[in-house]
DNA sequence: GATTGCGGGATTGTTCAACAGTCCTTACGG
DNA sequence: CCGTAAGGACTGTTGAACAATCCCGCAATC
């Protein structure tokens, strides 16, 4: 078994290639993909049905592939199975965003204060973020600013340095934004937290990490009220 | 639309069978919780593959719905999937175990501080983690102690209320298993942070939640570069 | 008139069989 | 020693099938 010098090189090829191999994309993932997006754009609205026939057929792929697809997204609690009668796009209510929000405050501001050094990528991501935010806002796109507010988040537990926190982060945004097309007209709910990520991503540039995780702490408190008082408003309201 | 006086009851009963019919077991569900506790108590090594059409015949499901189970365990990275090579158990490397570190030095420390108030269940259940761990390491159980210390970890994660949040810290833990088969002995590993573990808990039980997030966050500093060292002595040394 | 019982259609849960595409090993030839 | 062709094993994906279950409407009943 003599080594040659370029055993290195070949197994650094090797592995680059069975990495790309699991990162390519596979039938079933691509069609979780496309419903993942269509949920969190808002196209699929909260509560209808996906019949696993017709949506197979619309997608393309066979029933079965489907399926596949369809628990992956369960699992990410973007739709839910209940049994014998299929699979349908989840409706949040307020336990969830409680939930949601118990485990935000844990985990953005820790990723603030406690991440390591902060280094140019990540406030880099933070700025482009606010700036995504900032110019949607101008041009009244609210769903922009919805998606560039999930950048800001994203971009936060980056702070972490965890590549796994950061995956967990954004199941949890993406049941937000479910929550969000539940309750309709999206500015009130993001247009108040523009300039807070500004100022928060400010904190950041210029090194105090205190202020910025008690104010995004701060930050995640007002809006899990004003989530929860909208919600119980509607919910009093309307009867549909 | 007159509504009777027993609608409430009605509400509650349709609600519960709904949750119940969500939460109950389809085929592949259960095959994906049996693989995952088998890579889990280590029976299923690091690097083994799993063919489907054997593994679909072992556990009595058809290859279908063993693909389901399979997609399932591959999120939640306890399986990998090389394509068109299939898929084997996940071995994690010195990467995913600095990964792992840092997302829980996010959560663990900041769920202990910033969780809601400490309430007797939750206390129950650390000190209940605690006992399991003095015991089975009194026995020389080290697998078991393995397994205590993954109850007092989600017993401290779930400080923070979060259901959501204990489930993401439950995939992380399973992660780390993982790793610790792929390290041989456990002792040296788990033997040490039973006394920690205790005082963790006697500063919660008393209210003192810094101390006790300090502790925590010195403690999974230490662990983290001990498994680091020791995986790289083992790499060093061995040859495959 | 409200309630119960009973099809009947639609949909899910699950299996089986098949086939092309890909990978790995091995043997062969230069 | 290197390339390469052949063959086998396995995955990715499909289509069809069948029992179990659910839902809706209609008739029978009290």
């Amino acid at each position: 078994m003599a080594a040659s010098e370029l055993d290195p090189l070949l197994a650094s090829l090797g592995e680059a290639r069975r990495a790309r191999r699991t990162v390519m994309s596979t039938s079933a993932d691509r069609a979780a993909r496309l419903l993942r997006e269509q949920v969190v754009e808002g196209t699929l609205r909260s509560g209808t049905r996906l019949p696993e026939v017709r949506l197979a057929d619309a997608l393309g792929v066979s029933r079965n592939t489907l399926r596949e697809a369809l628990s992956q997204l369960v699992a990410e609690r973007i739709l839910v199975r209940e049994e014998h009668r299929g699979v349908l796009v989840a409706t949040p209510d307020t336990t969830a965003v409680r939930d949601v929000y118990a485990a935000r405050l844990v985990i953005e501001p820790a990723a603030v204060l406690h991440g390591p050094a902060l280094d140019p990528a990540h406030l880099a991501a933070l700025d482009a973020a606010v700036r995504e935010g900032t110019t949607a806002g101008d041009r009244g796109d609210w769903p922009a600013v919805a998606s560039a507010n999930q950048h800001f988040h994203r971009a936060v537990v980056a702070l972490s340095g965890s590549e796994r926190l950061v995956a967990q982060m954004e199941l949890l945004l993406a049941e937000m934004r479910l929550f969000f097309h539940q309750m309709g007209d999206p500015e009130p709910f993001h247009a108040p937290y523009l300039e807070e990520n500004a100022v928060i991503a400010g904190h950041l540039r210029a090194g105090r990490r205190d202020e910025a995780a008690t104010r995004l702490a701060a930050y995640l408190r007002a809006a899990e009220r004003q989530l929860v008082a909208a919600y119980e408003q509607r919910t009093v309201g309307g009867d549909g």
